[in-house]
DNA sequence: GATGAATGAGAATTCATTCAT
DNA sequence: GATGAATGAATTCTCATTCAT
């Protein structure tokens, strides 16, 4: 989960990229086991105060100062735990991206029939519980990449995770004709937008509504889009 | 359309010492009209360099000197035509979220069959083109209103008005039990985001597939969606 | 009166100090004579923006645009008459110092009793009256001096030139023991600050008792100072 | 006394997000007490080099970088301390005003006879220190007002004030039919414009000369007006 | 471990002055 | 005579990052 830093920012020697190093230099805590008690609770104030951060004012216009002010801490606390300001996001998307990651994988069979929605009914509504925890650092995320290739298009293989997932379903079930993978990221797309646009717009959208509705939109295009 | 600045960011009051001023508005640049060829030609110059900028670094990354050395002017001239940077962009997403809302309202009755599915092709074709010409604006635009609301939610006005037609469509041929607001909202989230996918990403989409997707899953949904 | 230009700023070869120039080059009027009636116009009105804007903004914050735009020229024009703004500002004041010294040597002679302090009264009504109409110049004026020497101490000869009158006549009547310079200055100051509170405050004083205290407290001090 | 700036000049809302936020007052440099020594003498520099560079350029023609040039430190200091240079002049002109304030109260009773002219040249002088002391400030103030209200006729405060004392006493002793308001305001005026004369000019005032001269004519004034 | 203070390289903006028509 | 347009040097201000205690 969270440690301090992964990314290629470090310029302190501690972190040369061999994670193997036993003796953590001083000066810099890194990895989180050699942490405190105290340390861990920092650490921790640091990143929810990111989040938050991130989330109100988005990637750029966010101040490491308002980081460091949220958490009530100072700034050379803040150099102490991260590189800088892209590598406290790094840690935060790194945390994101493997939940999504690992809910795309548990996208179930689709069957035709009621069942069939109902099953992805329920896939769906877990997706949306990741977005009302995460939404907001995926957000700050597509807008960290615009303009800017130094997030290794981390965005893009959270997208394209998800949508090599569908793409595999209708591979199976879907009907000749169709490019699973635009079909794919065409699904892919229309949920993550939505789940979007009722996060931070004022339309309003029933969520229970609205995951009615990608759940029937989504079976519909996988089991007979073409009808 | 690109009139050299309406928005209210102008700070010189100009009505200093004699109210009496008749007609001239505020702002400096003076309203179009009054400019002269070369002027108009700046003007466009400048209009320009800033969809190229704005396109390649994104809005916050975008520094008008970027803007200015494009248009191959100086400071002092951008200054005559816009109040600032946020001036420039409103400029230009004026003129944008026109035209899309004029697309969006040619938005054709759907029909059922092959028939109808064509038709709308034809109308998501001409909204791809829109977005192959005005796409880097649009994503500028969403991206610079995460977490500054100064943007007056003109993005949310444009997804809007796109939904609102779906939604008329929706009403009128739509299967009961599902709320056109929601549905429509989830059209407009796919077909933007694919676009948007499609223009940014190395996802390569290829075009002619993607429309197609896009129109039968659309007309899928709005004929038969829970058949 | 007033001319265009005569400050030292001039970077135009056609104004290089020899007055005896007979056959002004083009470009730039020069000296007021060869105006047309339509040059004329132009020059008033540059000259009577000026003034208005020295006094709202005071010498510093005035721009060449607030004058320019009061006149209903352009920037261009305004070049054509003055060299620069403080050329334009020189022109103003000497307009002024001119008027200030006159009066100040029509300082009457000063005699004891009643009569004497209604003769000073007068006189310092006149002055009051010069005041008026110039007062937000020689303010200006006063500012534009502060921590720049370029205005050759106008301001001082003014100052000067009126504590000489006063000297004059403190020497001819005074008491022995005064340095009659120092009270002389005192004197001065006092009319020009409490004028220019009068004018710039909202410290209301009423002009008539104002113009009173001044020639009572003045003719006392000149009569029997140390009584 | 200086404290590092309260103006109203602060522009960082800092009640960004969390508005819980108990004690701590607006403005980033924070309020004195909780300056370490460091901090005390980075202020302090700063302050003194304002000082310093209003008087030798005036209100206006001062650059930051002048003032953080002559205080050894960079500009990133400077607006640690003070949100622009309207902030520090403000915390000069409020050391300054208290100062004043201060000795105007002082003002003695004003008793017929050498005795009363000796107690009044005593409180002169005084004012004649300060003047030494902040005397440029003064100016700068002075020059600030023109034609910017921003400064809440602070200077204005002053003048007031000091008329104010005197009224008292004029009340007292004076004789009828004057204005004691008005003819308080005539001595402040001729005390504060000689002493700002003596200050910037080469107007060479002999110092004792002109606190005698003062002091007389006030005593004058104030006892046998118009004998 | 923690922190207050300092830094300086950008980026934005203004305005006197010049130029071409 | 007049003017709209262009220019760029000079300034202000911000904020990520480093340093000393």
């Amino acid at each position: 989960m969270a440690r301090a830093s992964t990314s290629s920012a470090r310029r302190r020697p501690d972190s040369d990229g061999s994670d193997a190093e036993p003796a953590p230099r001083a000066g810099r805590p890194a990895q989180g086991r050699e942490l405190r008690a105290r340390g861990q609770r920092t650490l921790r104030k640091l990143l929810d105060a990111g989040i938050q951060v991130f989330a109100t004012r988005g990637y750029h216009a966010a101040r490491v100062d308002d980081v460091v002010k949220l958490a009530r801490t100072s700034h050379g606390t803040f150099y102490l735990y991260f590189a800088n300001k892209e590598d406290l996001f790094a840690a935060l998307t790194s945390e994101v991206g493997t939940s999504m990651q690992e809910h795309a994988e548990t996208l179930p069979e689709i069957t035709p029939g009621t069942e069939g929605v109902a099953t992805l009914r329920e896939w769906t509504a877990g997706l949306a519980d990741l977005y009302d925890r995460y939404g907001a650092v995926i957000v700050a995320w597509t807008e960290a990449e615009i303009g800017d290739s130094s997030f290794g298009r981390m965005g893009d293989d959270l997208i394209s995770g998800m949508a090599a997932a569908f793409a595999r379903r209708i591979r199976a079930v879907g009907p000749p004709g169709v490019d699973p993978q635009v079909a794919a990221l065409a699904l892919v797309a229309m949920i993550e937008r939505l789940l979007y646009y009722a996060m931070t717009r004022q339309v309003h959208v029933e969520r229970e509504a609205m995951i009615d509705i990608l759940a029937s939109v989504t079976h519909a295009s996988l089991c007979a889009p073409a009808a």
